[in-house]
DNA sequence: TTGACTTTGACTTTCTCTGACCTTAGCGTT
DNA sequence: AACGCTAAGGTCAGAGAAAGTCAAAGTCAA
Protein backbone atom coordinates (compact mmCIF):
# COMPACT_ATOMS: atom_id res chain seq x y z
CA UNK A 1 0.00 0.00 0.00
CA UNK A 2 0.99 3.41 -0.73
CA UNK A 3 1.76 6.19 1.60
CA UNK A 4 -0.71 8.49 0.25
CA UNK A 5 -3.09 5.58 0.61
CA UNK A 6 -2.17 5.14 4.12
CA UNK A 7 -2.78 8.69 5.52
CA UNK A 8 -5.89 8.87 2.91
CA UNK A 9 -7.35 5.86 4.73
CA UNK A 10 -6.13 6.97 8.40
CA UNK A 11 -7.99 10.24 7.85
CA UNK A 12 -11.35 8.72 5.91
CA UNK A 13 -11.47 6.85 9.46
CA UNK A 14 -11.16 9.47 11.44
CA UNK A 15 -13.50 11.48 9.30
CA UNK A 16 -16.13 8.00 9.56
CA UNK A 17 -15.54 7.88 13.47
CA UNK A 18 -16.30 11.60 13.71
CA UNK A 19 -19.18 13.05 12.63
CA UNK A 20 -17.36 13.93 9.28
CA UNK A 21 -14.89 16.11 10.79
CA UNK A 22 -11.39 15.77 11.66
CA UNK A 23 -8.65 17.84 13.30
CA UNK A 24 -5.17 16.70 12.89
CA UNK A 25 -1.81 17.76 13.57
CA UNK A 26 0.06 18.00 10.33
CA UNK A 27 3.99 17.02 11.83
CA UNK A 28 2.16 14.39 14.35
CA UNK A 29 0.74 12.45 11.79
CA UNK A 30 3.57 12.63 9.64
CA UNK A 31 5.30 11.29 12.50
CA UNK A 32 3.18 8.68 13.61
CA UNK A 33 2.37 7.42 9.72
CA UNK A 34 6.31 7.92 8.94
CA UNK A 35 6.05 10.25 6.42
CA UNK A 36 7.59 13.59 5.94
CA UNK A 37 5.09 16.13 6.49
CA UNK A 38 4.54 17.67 3.40
CA UNK A 39 3.57 14.53 2.23
CA UNK A 40 0.41 15.16 4.28
CA UNK A 41 -0.14 18.07 2.36
CA UNK A 42 0.39 16.37 -0.80
CA UNK A 43 -2.66 13.95 -0.20
CA UNK A 44 -4.97 16.55 0.99
CA UNK A 45 -5.10 18.02 -2.23
CA UNK A 46 -5.14 15.24 -4.08
CA UNK A 47 -7.76 13.17 -2.44
CA UNK A 48 -9.75 15.71 -0.16
CA UNK A 49 -10.52 18.32 -3.07
CA UNK A 50 -13.77 20.34 -3.29
CA UNK A 51 -14.93 17.71 -6.50
CA UNK A 52 -14.83 15.30 -3.76
CA UNK A 53 -16.87 16.90 -1.25
CA UNK A 54 -13.95 18.31 1.32
CA UNK A 55 -12.96 21.63 2.82
CA UNK A 56 -9.99 22.40 4.35
CA UNK A 57 -8.96 24.56 7.00
CA UNK A 58 -5.77 25.20 8.48
CA UNK A 59 -4.08 27.41 10.82
CA UNK A 60 -0.35 27.81 11.05
CA UNK A 61 2.11 28.51 14.05
CA UNK A 62 2.01 27.08 17.77
CA UNK A 63 -1.06 25.30 17.98
CA UNK A 64 -1.71 25.07 14.48
CA UNK A 65 -3.79 22.33 12.80
CA UNK A 66 -5.31 21.06 9.80
CA UNK A 67 -9.11 20.60 9.62
CA UNK A 68 -10.90 18.41 7.07
CA UNK A 69 -15.17 18.22 6.83
CA UNK A 70 -16.83 15.87 4.93
CA UNK A 71 -19.56 18.21 2.93
CA UNK A 72 -23.30 15.81 3.82
CA UNK A 73 -24.19 14.78 0.35
CA UNK A 74 -27.63 13.30 0.86
CA UNK A 75 -29.35 16.37 0.99
CA UNK A 76 -27.88 18.47 -1.59
CA UNK A 77 -26.81 15.80 -4.47
CA UNK A 78 -27.90 18.51 -6.79
CA UNK A 79 -25.30 20.88 -6.11
CA UNK A 80 -22.64 18.01 -5.63
CA UNK A 81 -23.78 17.06 -9.40
CA UNK A 82 -23.47 20.46 -10.67
CA UNK A 83 -19.74 20.76 -8.47
CA UNK A 84 -18.52 17.88 -10.24
CA UNK A 85 -19.68 19.00 -13.57
CA UNK A 86 -17.40 21.92 -13.81
CA UNK A 87 -14.18 21.29 -14.93
CA UNK A 88 -10.65 23.52 -14.39
CA UNK A 89 -12.40 26.44 -15.54
CA UNK A 90 -15.60 28.08 -15.71
CA UNK A 91 -16.49 31.20 -17.87
CA UNK A 92 -18.88 33.64 -16.81
CA UNK A 93 -21.44 33.40 -18.84
CA UNK A 94 -21.69 29.21 -18.28
CA UNK A 95 -21.64 30.29 -14.77
CA UNK A 96 -24.28 32.69 -14.72
CA UNK A 97 -26.70 30.27 -16.15
CA UNK A 98 -25.83 28.06 -14.07
CA UNK A 99 -26.81 30.23 -11.10
CA UNK A 100 -29.92 30.98 -12.59
CA UNK A 101 -30.96 27.00 -13.20
CA UNK A 102 -29.92 26.33 -9.95
CA UNK A 103 -32.28 29.59 -8.74
CA UNK A 104 -35.03 27.98 -10.24
CA UNK A 105 -34.74 24.77 -9.17
CA UNK A 106 -34.46 26.45 -5.74
CA UNK A 107 -30.94 24.21 -5.26
CA UNK A 108 -29.87 27.76 -3.80
CA UNK A 109 -31.28 30.76 -2.25
CA UNK A 110 -31.35 34.73 -4.03
CA UNK A 111 -28.56 36.10 -1.85
CA UNK A 112 -26.28 32.97 -1.96
CA UNK A 113 -26.32 33.28 -5.85
CA UNK A 114 -26.08 37.17 -5.39
CA UNK A 115 -22.77 36.65 -3.43
CA UNK A 116 -21.25 33.63 -6.03
CA UNK A 117 -22.41 36.05 -9.00
CA UNK A 118 -20.65 38.96 -7.41
CA UNK A 119 -17.36 37.04 -6.37
CA UNK A 120 -17.14 35.63 -10.31
CA UNK A 121 -18.27 39.40 -11.94
CA UNK A 122 -15.47 40.42 -14.17
CA UNK A 123 -15.45 43.64 -11.71
CA UNK A 124 -14.46 41.45 -8.90
CA UNK A 125 -11.33 39.66 -10.58
CA UNK A 126 -10.07 43.07 -12.19
CA UNK A 127 -6.74 41.81 -10.81
CA UNK A 128 -6.38 38.22 -11.63
CA UNK A 129 -4.71 37.83 -15.08
CA UNK A 130 -7.02 37.82 -17.57
CA UNK A 131 -6.26 34.66 -19.29
CA UNK A 132 -6.56 32.69 -15.22
CA UNK A 133 -9.84 34.24 -14.25
CA UNK A 134 -12.36 31.59 -15.72
CA UNK A 135 -9.72 28.94 -13.33
CA UNK A 136 -9.66 31.04 -10.64
CA UNK A 137 -14.05 30.76 -11.37
CA UNK A 138 -13.82 27.44 -11.35
CA UNK A 139 -12.33 27.28 -7.65
CA UNK A 140 -14.64 30.27 -6.59
CA UNK A 141 -17.85 28.32 -7.84
CA UNK A 142 -16.96 25.28 -6.38
CA UNK A 143 -15.47 26.01 -3.04
CA UNK A 144 -18.40 28.50 -2.61
CA UNK A 145 -21.09 25.65 -3.44
CA UNK A 146 -19.65 23.30 -0.92
CA UNK A 147 -19.95 25.51 1.52
CA UNK A 148 -23.36 25.75 1.19
CA UNK A 149 -23.69 22.56 1.55
CA UNK A 150 -22.00 22.12 4.68
CA UNK A 151 -24.17 22.80 7.55
CA UNK A 152 -21.92 21.44 10.35
CA UNK A 153 -21.23 24.72 12.17
CA UNK B 1 -5.84 25.03 23.92
CA UNK B 2 -3.57 27.73 23.06
CA UNK B 3 -2.97 30.50 26.00
CA UNK B 4 -3.94 33.46 23.23
CA UNK B 5 -7.17 31.51 23.26
CA UNK B 6 -7.34 31.07 26.68
CA UNK B 7 -6.89 35.22 27.37
CA UNK B 8 -9.37 35.86 24.60
CA UNK B 9 -11.96 33.77 26.04
CA UNK B 10 -11.45 35.01 29.16
CA UNK B 11 -11.90 38.77 28.07
CA UNK B 12 -15.03 37.82 25.88
CA UNK B 13 -16.54 35.99 28.73
CA UNK B 14 -16.48 39.29 30.49
CA UNK B 15 -17.31 41.36 27.56
CA UNK B 16 -20.32 39.42 27.50
CA UNK B 17 -21.04 39.59 30.76
CA UNK B 18 -20.61 43.12 31.94
CA UNK B 19 -22.84 44.78 28.99
CA UNK B 20 -19.98 45.13 26.33
CA UNK B 21 -17.25 46.69 28.30
CA UNK B 22 -14.31 45.00 30.28
CA UNK B 23 -11.79 46.81 32.56
CA UNK B 24 -8.90 44.13 33.19
CA UNK B 25 -5.74 44.74 35.46
CA UNK B 26 -2.94 43.08 32.86
CA UNK B 27 -0.22 41.74 35.47
CA UNK B 28 -3.32 39.80 37.80
CA UNK B 29 -5.08 38.34 34.56
CA UNK B 30 -1.67 37.39 33.70
CA UNK B 31 -0.93 35.94 37.31
CA UNK B 32 -4.26 34.19 37.27
CA UNK B 33 -4.06 32.49 33.95
CA UNK B 34 -0.41 31.52 34.37
CA UNK B 35 0.98 33.86 31.30
CA UNK B 36 3.31 37.17 31.09
CA UNK B 37 1.86 39.89 31.13
CA UNK B 38 2.80 41.21 28.23
CA UNK B 39 0.83 38.18 26.21
CA UNK B 40 -2.10 40.01 27.26
CA UNK B 41 -0.89 42.75 24.72
CA UNK B 42 -0.51 40.00 22.02
CA UNK B 43 -3.81 38.66 22.47
CA UNK B 44 -5.27 42.31 22.08
CA UNK B 45 -3.48 43.67 19.43
CA UNK B 46 -4.15 40.45 17.73
CA UNK B 47 -8.00 40.10 18.47
CA UNK B 48 -9.52 43.11 20.08
CA UNK B 49 -8.81 45.82 17.34
CA UNK B 50 -10.08 48.61 15.92
CA UNK B 51 -10.98 46.61 12.65
CA UNK B 52 -12.57 44.24 14.79
CA UNK B 53 -14.88 46.37 16.67
CA UNK B 54 -13.21 47.07 19.91
CA UNK B 55 -11.73 49.96 21.55
CA UNK B 56 -9.42 49.73 23.97
CA UNK B 57 -8.32 52.38 26.32
CA UNK B 58 -5.47 51.58 29.03
CA UNK B 59 -3.76 53.98 31.61
CA UNK B 60 -0.33 53.04 33.27
CA UNK B 61 0.83 53.80 36.81
CA UNK B 62 -0.36 52.83 39.99
CA UNK B 63 -4.54 52.15 39.73
CA UNK B 64 -3.71 51.14 35.71
CA UNK B 65 -6.05 49.38 33.95
CA UNK B 66 -6.95 48.43 30.63
CA UNK B 67 -10.58 48.59 29.28
CA UNK B 68 -11.34 46.99 25.85
CA UNK B 69 -15.10 47.91 24.85
CA UNK B 70 -17.42 46.67 21.97
CA UNK B 71 -18.48 48.70 19.58
CA UNK B 72 -22.01 48.97 18.94
CA UNK B 73 -23.90 49.57 15.57
CA UNK B 74 -26.44 49.39 13.45
CA UNK B 75 -26.20 46.44 10.26
CA UNK B 76 -26.02 49.06 7.19
CA UNK B 77 -23.17 51.38 9.39
CA UNK B 78 -21.20 48.46 10.58
CA UNK B 79 -21.20 47.03 6.88
CA UNK B 80 -20.41 50.25 5.44
CA UNK B 81 -17.80 51.11 7.90
CA UNK B 82 -15.83 47.42 7.89
CA UNK B 83 -16.24 47.93 3.73
CA UNK B 84 -14.27 51.49 4.07
CA UNK B 85 -11.86 50.13 5.88
CA UNK B 86 -11.02 47.69 3.62
CA UNK B 87 -7.69 49.69 1.27
CA UNK B 88 -6.55 47.49 -1.96
CA UNK B 89 -5.51 44.88 0.15
CA UNK B 90 -6.84 42.42 2.61
CA UNK B 91 -4.90 39.76 4.12
CA UNK B 92 -6.61 36.58 5.15
CA UNK B 93 -6.39 37.03 9.04
CA UNK B 94 -8.04 40.45 8.95
CA UNK B 95 -10.18 39.17 6.54
CA UNK B 96 -11.18 36.75 8.74
CA UNK B 97 -11.34 38.76 11.97
CA UNK B 98 -13.51 40.80 9.85
CA UNK B 99 -16.00 37.93 9.36
CA UNK B 100 -16.29 36.74 13.28
CA UNK B 101 -16.66 40.49 14.07
CA UNK B 102 -19.65 40.96 11.68
CA UNK B 103 -21.04 37.73 12.69
CA UNK B 104 -20.74 38.45 16.20
CA UNK B 105 -22.70 41.37 15.85
CA UNK B 106 -24.99 39.88 13.35
CA UNK B 107 -24.22 41.90 10.48
CA UNK B 108 -24.23 38.88 8.22
CA UNK B 109 -26.11 35.89 8.62
CA UNK B 110 -24.12 32.17 9.03
CA UNK B 111 -24.24 31.43 5.45
CA UNK B 112 -23.21 34.42 3.69
CA UNK B 113 -20.25 34.74 6.00
CA UNK B 114 -18.90 31.36 4.99
CA UNK B 115 -19.70 31.92 1.70
CA UNK B 116 -17.14 34.68 1.40
CA UNK B 117 -14.91 32.97 3.65
CA UNK B 118 -14.66 30.26 1.51
CA UNK B 119 -14.07 32.73 -1.24
CA UNK B 120 -11.66 34.36 0.33
CA UNK B 121 -9.50 31.10 1.62
CA UNK B 122 -6.15 30.50 -0.09
CA UNK B 123 -7.21 27.51 -1.35
CA UNK B 124 -9.59 29.04 -3.42
CA UNK B 125 -7.30 31.70 -3.93
CA UNK B 126 -4.52 29.17 -4.88
CA UNK B 127 -4.65 29.49 -8.55
CA UNK B 128 -3.73 33.34 -8.26
CA UNK B 129 -0.71 34.61 -7.77
CA UNK B 130 0.46 34.90 -4.12
CA UNK B 131 1.88 38.02 -4.16
CA UNK B 132 -1.78 39.53 -6.17
CA UNK B 133 -3.40 37.13 -3.65
CA UNK B 134 -4.16 40.14 -1.04
CA UNK B 135 -5.85 42.88 -3.74
CA UNK B 136 -7.96 39.93 -5.17
CA UNK B 137 -8.94 39.08 -1.44
CA UNK B 138 -9.83 42.91 -0.89
CA UNK B 139 -11.86 43.01 -4.43
CA UNK B 140 -13.92 39.83 -3.42
CA UNK B 141 -14.55 41.29 -0.45
CA UNK B 142 -16.00 44.38 -0.92
CA UNK B 143 -17.88 43.28 -3.72
CA UNK B 144 -19.30 40.55 -1.87
CA UNK B 145 -20.41 43.05 1.08
CA UNK B 146 -21.74 45.74 -1.11
CA UNK B 147 -24.04 42.83 -2.64
CA UNK B 148 -25.15 42.05 1.03
CA UNK B 149 -25.90 45.63 1.22
CA UNK B 150 -28.30 46.10 -1.34
CA UNK B 151 -30.19 43.03 -1.11
CA UNK B 152 -30.40 43.19 2.95
CA UNK B 153 -30.89 46.33 3.90
C1' DT C 1 9.42 5.48 -22.77
C1' DT C 2 6.36 8.58 -21.66
C1' DG C 3 3.24 10.68 -18.71
C1' DA C 4 0.70 10.67 -14.53
C1' DC C 5 1.12 9.99 -9.88
C1' DT C 6 4.29 9.91 -5.47
C1' DT C 7 7.85 10.98 -2.40
C1' DT C 8 11.15 14.00 -0.38
C1' DG C 9 13.43 17.84 1.67
C1' DA C 10 15.02 22.58 1.57
C1' DC C 11 13.06 26.82 2.17
C1' DT C 12 9.12 30.12 3.37
C1' DT C 13 5.33 32.12 5.89
C1' DT C 14 2.41 32.68 9.71
C1' DC C 15 1.29 32.68 14.42
C1' DT C 16 2.58 32.41 19.39
C1' DC C 17 5.25 33.05 23.56
C1' DT C 18 8.75 35.26 26.44
C1' DG C 19 11.76 38.42 28.68
C1' DA C 20 14.54 42.48 28.90
C1' DC C 21 13.96 47.09 28.89
C1' DC C 22 10.99 51.56 28.49
C1' DT C 23 7.31 54.94 29.77
C1' DT C 24 3.73 56.89 32.60
C1' DA C 25 1.12 57.87 36.82
C1' DG C 26 0.33 58.48 41.68
C1' DC C 27 2.17 59.53 46.24
C1' DG C 28 5.00 60.93 49.84
C1' DT C 29 8.99 63.86 51.34
C1' DT C 30 11.68 67.79 51.36
C1' DA D 1 7.24 72.56 43.67
C1' DA D 2 10.63 69.27 42.80
C1' DC D 3 12.28 64.83 43.66
C1' DG D 4 12.35 60.26 43.76
C1' DC D 5 9.98 55.78 44.89
C1' DT D 6 6.77 52.36 43.50
C1' DA D 7 3.16 50.53 40.75
C1' DA D 8 1.27 49.93 36.83
C1' DG D 9 1.09 49.23 31.59
C1' DG D 10 3.86 49.36 26.65
C1' DT D 11 7.31 47.80 23.13
C1' DC D 12 10.02 45.03 20.55
C1' DA D 13 12.88 41.64 18.92
C1' DG D 14 14.07 36.92 19.11
C1' DA D 15 12.99 32.13 19.80
C1' DG D 16 9.85 28.52 18.98
C1' DA D 17 5.97 26.04 16.82
C1' DA D 18 3.28 24.84 13.16
C1' DA D 19 1.77 24.60 8.45
C1' DG D 20 2.61 25.82 3.21
C1' DT D 21 5.25 25.76 -1.23
C1' DC D 22 7.83 24.06 -4.87
C1' DA D 23 10.73 21.66 -7.72
C1' DA D 24 13.53 17.68 -8.30
C1' DA D 25 13.73 12.93 -8.22
C1' DG D 26 11.48 8.42 -8.10
C1' DT D 27 7.86 4.86 -9.54
C1' DC D 28 4.90 2.43 -12.37
C1' DA D 29 1.60 1.16 -15.73
C1' DA D 30 0.08 1.65 -20.50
Amino acid sequence: MRMSDLVAKYITEMLDSQNGSAEIQRNELAGNLGCVPSQINYVITSRFTPEQGYIVESRRGGGGYIRISRVNMDKGTTLMHIINSVGNTLDKATAEAMLNNMLQRKAVELVAAKLIAAALSDRTLTHVEQDKRDVVRADLFKNMLLTLNNWEV
